[in-house]
DNA sequence: GATCCACGGGAATACACGGATG
DNA sequence: CATCCGTGTATTCCCGTGGATC
């Protein structure tokens, strides 16, 4: 045994000790490169993808599901592998037989939540599919779409862009459809939401649907089990609890997850190691339903998820009203905005849904009743999440 | 010099309440 | 009694500015 496995072993040792060796196993907010239990979902998919294999463009489509039934999971996957497979043969292509055999389209995943504006979208699918690296400065909206259209002209085999979370609140529904509408002939999308496809926009301008179901129960199981076991202690999580949490989170594997990461948490507060009963309970309690993904908490506008860490640490006095709130939370110094606009931001949040402002029962004073914003996503899973990435 | 986009500041508007008015 | 008004807060809305980057 040399000395290197030596050390391993005494660092694994010390590792095993601990409870949570791998946060990222456990976030809601990963997504592992082949998700459990959602088979009958990617034969679906790959089904509507089957003319990419032939070299040809599928049709634009919708792909629709409940929060947390694994539609991002299963969509980053599939294109991720289906895009190194279609680059792949292209210069497999290029160096062999390079003859009539038709290119295999590109495969482009976005999401809208970290790419909500126009110019960020383009950008990212030229940048996708093309070699050299695509300015964020500098350079209008205009030309990088012209670059992009440019691009697919001249390129055979297309684009296939899966747009994903196009319910999100921060994109606007018509502008989306506009830009997709205009998208050139070999460029096809694969928007991505939770709406039923009687409400939808983008399922009336596809031309097939696929539906995605929310977790069973038992699969449900299966996925903590399985990310308790990469992220975790050995047996720090009994099947019972994972049962527990399965139950409650109804089929929405976000709050699962995030219910698990919590129950971590609160246990290794307590310095023990393995979850009990009373850990998940408390961590189901502290995540508030129905929540906002931490997705889309965590691809806010920097200062925005800095007022937010603020907030998480406020206690129920410094809550009482939107005006106390902003001004206890620009009191912290790691924020530098003025309360006004820490105040706008709050309404703006409470808009989008991240936080819900509730009237406040007094109203004993003058002037118009405040009110007071609460949590719509789970605090310590975000607290951490954010810690972090630091 | 161009461009994107997050910020900031503040004006405009909505609402609650008590008291005055017709 | 119904309505209006004044005052004080809460909330929304708009648009110019400036940092970062090319």
């Amino acid at each position: 045994m040399d000395i290197d496995a030596r050390i391993r072993r005494r660092q694994h040792r010390a590792d095993s000790q601990r409870l949570i060796r791998e946060h990222g196993a456990l976030s809601p907010v990963t997504h592992v490169e082949d998700p459990s239990g959602r088979g009958p979902a990617i034969e679906r998919l790959l089904d509507y993808l089957d003319p990419v294999f032939d070299g040809r463009l599928p049709p634009n489509a919708y792909v629709h599901g409940p929060f947390g039934a694994g539609k991002s999971a299963v969509v980053t996957a599939l294109f991720a592998r289906l895009d190194d497979l279609s680059v792949q043969s292209q210069s497999v292509i290029h160096t062999s037989t390079r003859a009539s055999t038709p290119t295999a389209p590109r495969l482009v995943y976005v999401d809208l939540r970290e790419t909500p504006s126009e110019f960020a979208f383009y950008r990212r699918v030229l940048d996708a599919v093309v070699e050299e690296s695509i300015p964020e400065h500098g350079v209008g909206t205009e030309e990088i779409r012209d670059r992009l259209h440019e691009h697919l002209d001249r390129s055979r085999g297309g684009v296939v862009v899966a747009v994903d979370h196009v319910g999100s609140p921060r994109v606007d529904t018509s502008a989306l459809r506009d830009r997709l509408d205009s998208l050139p002939d070999d460029a096809r999308w694969l928007a991505v939401g939770r709406d039923a496809p009687e409400a939808c926009p983008f399922a009336t301008a596809a031309t097939e649907t696929i539906e995605i179901d929310a977790y069973r129960r038992r699969v449900l199981i299966d996925v903590l089990m399985t990310r308790a076991s990469e992220g975790l202690a050995q047996g720090a999580l009994e099947h019972g609890l994972a049962r527990r949490i399965a139950g409650w989170a109804d089929g929405n594997a976000h709050d699962a997850l995030a219910a698990l990461f919590a129950a971590a948490e609160h246990t290794e507060s307590r310095d023990e190691t393995r979850l009990s009963a009373a850990d998940v309970d408390a961590a189901c309690d502290a995540i508030p339903r129905p929540d906002v993904s931490l997705g889309e908490v965590l691809a806010l506008p920097a200062n925005k998820r800095r007022v937010l860490r603020a907030l998480v640490d406020l206690d129920a006095e410094e809550r009482r009203s939107v005006t106390a709130t902003a001004e206890s939370i620009g009191t912290d110094a790691s924020i530098d905005l003025s309360t006004g606009t820490i105040e706008r931001y709050l309404y703006e949040l409470a808009e989008s849904g991240v936080l819900e402002r509730v009237p406040v029962a007094d109203g004993g004073g003058k002037g118009r009743t405040p009110s007071r914003v609460e949590l719509r996503f789970p605090p310590t899973v975000f607290r951490k999440l954010y810690d972090l990435r630091r």
